[in-house]
RNA sequence: GCCCCCGUAGCUCAGGGGAUAGAGCAUCGGUUUCCUAAACCGGUUGUCGCAGGUUCGAAUCCUGCCGGGGGCGCCA
């Protein structure tokens, strides 16, 4: 049962009965939500102001006819009308209650199918698989499970696609690592480091070169530019403006600013090249690679035209990628139901690039292939000059193959808000390719801070591996495990420590606002107090020691049906909490904002902290109580661990 | 130059037209013959960046400004 979307459709109807009302009722409605305080009421309409506005009386008189008109005699106790015009619901006690025994008894915890499921199509996670996993890619992968999970429960066929980097130029550069400087016995016996330290090489090769040849020329040019702009900002005569003067001053200042930044990054290429320069192996392997750069591009080329050497590289390296990334989401407990990367596309590219001439909507300009879209200053680029197709191409083709295969109605991407304006056009042309039934929609994330408040990096500024973060949180997590009195095995402890490290990293990524960016700290996220995996999963843990302590199973508690008692506030609220998970999941569904949830899960475990120092449960004053408290108990559980699993969190039974 | 996002308590963050702006941390005080005290309860803490505007009502929407971040034809 969905309280709120049931209260709302008795708006719904009511509405219609009032007196000159014509428009949609659907924006008036949602204006029915959860008290903003206790002492309202359990839900509040806040209809009538907007209504008075729209009908031109005063707004009580609305909510007067509106609660006339208003059928919820079943659910609630008389509304109240308040302040200018707000309508107070408050819950009936008795329908809490019977309620509350009726989603223990059920295997959905009370949470409906959706009337209409869709199909939807959820792409996340997508690492390049060349290169070792790091803190960039929790964000995707957390978030997208999470929402899929959601979407799952709540009744809809969902896919999960990790859309894999399985074909670009990381492997051209592998390949290129492989023919010149590969160690075939570390390849045999461990390969993953091996073609991690393939990948790194070249990689800090490609950019010495690229920075030697055209980085610092460029930098240089940049900043004597920029030094004759603050020159001349500086000789300005002042006007004795004020105005002009300011403007002028700040101009100067920014002016300023920017080359002191040029500087900095002209400073740290040119330690960049050192570094090389003087590394006695690096420095003449760079010697004798000087045109690493335009090599490895080609031998991307050649693995794309189906060069047999080249291929047969590819199908050698992929797979330890492949088993390595896949060790990654085990420890995550990630799964995907397909797993279609690039490579996958790679012989539709060319037909989506005809097509879209074929319709007139891509056109060439200075040699490549651009589709220009209407209110974009740039055009997306399909193929280039060189007649290599780019990710625009790989993600239209992608489009078209799940349309096909799968006819959704919704595709997510779960994927960096900075591939904003990629998603933009991405879509525009989508659509205009005749794609405009389904629901295509990015939803971005923020970015993962240091403490610092800068992306979060290792000191040596690359990015930190994602083994080793998890590997951190673990560590840290096993500080809590060895501090408890219940856990006795050695094995057991361990077990505990990683639901909690994996958990507390999932956790505080999902509890922020999915747009915003968000400082990582494993003192936070590990806290037992607050909104953390490790004060969830202790809730947990401690309403399940009520069991033990009562002889009874948490599955024996829900199962037996009986009547529930909620005749203090900590019950009643517990009681209404618990039944305000189905409009929580649908609210996450709705926005696609798991915060949503983990929100509501602490909330919960609130009130029932509340509830478990008030009321004595094991030792209740009569059976009666007792076993109403317990299916109190095994149903907030229940939900919790419920909640948890939906947001890919793993629970314990003893902390 | 153009476009997008952000600015909320000392810190980390919720809230994104609705009633007196919330939580955790920090800080101060309290709770243990009682089901997990790694817990709980209470106190203190605000120019919601600034200034205008729209509205019955603005942290929320609009405009301008200040501060921070990101993106912008051949990477993904």
């Amino acid at each position: 049962m969905n309280l709120l979307a049931e209260i709302r459709s008795r708006f719904a109807t009511a509405l219609a009965s009032v007196d000159g009302f014509t428009g949609d009722t659907r924006p008036i409605v949602e204006l029915v939500r959860p008290s903003s305080d206790a002492k309202f009421g359990d839900y509040q309409a806040n209809c009538a102001m907007p209504l008075g506005k729209q009908l031109g009386k005063p707004p009580r008189e609305i909510a007067a006819s509106l609660v006339e008109a208003l059928d919820v005699s079943d659910w609630c106790e008389t509304p109240e009308i308040a302040g200018p015009g707000f309508i107070n619901l408050r819950v009936k006690d008795e329908q809490i209650a019977r309620l509350v025994a009726r989603a223990a008894q059920s295997e959905r915890l009370g949470v409906p199918q959706v009337a209409t499921p869709q199909t939807v199509v959820v792409d996340y996670s997508s690492p390049n698989v060349a290169k070792p996993m790091h803190v960039g890619h929790i964000r995707s992968t957390v978030i997208g499970a999470a929402l899929a999970e959601v979407l799952r429960f709540l009744g809809h066929r969902v896919i999960t696609d990790n859309h894999i980097g399985d074909w670009g130029t990381q492997f051209g550069m592998i390949i290129y690592g492989y023919k010149h400087f590969v160690d075939e016995v570390a390849l045999e016996k461990t390969p993953v480091p091996e073609l991690t330290r393939l990948y790194r090489l070249v990689n800090r090769l490609i950019e010495y070169h690229a920075a030697k040849t055209t980085g610092l020329p460029a930098m240089e040019e940049r900043i004597a530019g920029q030094t004759k702009l603050v020159a001349e900002l500086g000789s300005v005569p002042a006007t004795g403006d004020k105005k002009v003067d300011k403007k002028e001053a700040k101009k100067l200042h920014a002016a300023e600013n920017s080359l002191r930044e040029l500087k900095a990054d002209q400073t740290s290429l040119q330690n960049q090249i050192a570094a090389i320069d003087n590394d006695p192996t690096l420095g003449p392997l760079a010697q004798q690679h000087t045109g690493i750069g335009k090599a490895v591009l080609q031998e991307t080329a050649k693995l794309h035209e189906g060069d047999p050497t080249n291929r047969d590289l590819w199908q050698r390296i992929l797979p330890p990628c492949l088993e390595e990334i896949d060790a990654t989401y085990d420890r995550l407990g990630v799964t995907f139901d397909q797993t279609l990367g690039e490579s996958f596309y790679h012989d539709r590219l060319a037909k989506v690039v005809d097509d879209l001439v074929a319709r007139g909507l891509a056109t060439e300009s200075e040699g490549a292939m651009c589709v220009f879209l209407e209110g974009f200053d740039a055009p997306m680029i399909v193929r280039k000059k060189d007649g290599a197709f780019l990710y625009s191409t790989t993600d239209l083709a992608t489009i078209a193959y799940r349309m096909e295969e799968w006819q959704p109605d919704v595709i997510l991407y779960v994927v960096d808000y900075r591939q904003s304006l990629h998603f933009e056009q991405l879509f525009a042309t989508a659509r205009m390719s005749g794609f405009d039934q389904v629901e295509l929609q990015h939803v971005p994330f923020g970015t993962v801070l240091g403490e610092d408040g800068k992306p979060y990096k290792t000191r040596s500024g690359s990015a930190v591996g994602l083994g080793g973060l998890l590997d951190e949180a673990v560590d840290r997590a096993r500080a809590i495990a060895d501090g408890s009195k219940l856990l006795t095995t050695d094995q057991e402890r361990q077990q505990v420590a990683q639901r909690i490290g994996i958990g507390a990293i999932k956790y505080a990524d999902l509890a922020h606002n999915r747009t915003s960016d968000y400082v990582f700290s494993y003192d936070k996220m590990l806290a037992m107090n607050g909104n953390t995996a490790a004060y969830m999963q202790y809730s947990c843990a401690r309403v399940r020691g009520i069991f033990a302590k009562a002889g009874v199973t948490l599955e024996e508690s829900l199962s037996q049906a009986c009547e529930i008692k909620l005749d203090s506030t900590a019950e009643r609220a517990l009681g209404l909490a618990l039944l305000q998970f189905a409009e929580t999941l649908e609210r996450v569904a709705e926005d696609y904002r798991p915060n949503h949830l983990t929100t509501y899960l602490f909330e919960l475990a609130s009130r029932y902290s509340d509830f478990f120092q008030n009321c004595p449960v094991v030792k209740a004053e009569s059976t009666e109580i007792r076993a109403s408290r317990l299916a109190l108990c095994a149903l907030t559980v229940s939900t919790l661990e419920t909640g948890l699993r939906l947001l890919g969190i793993e629970s314990v039974e003893r902390m």
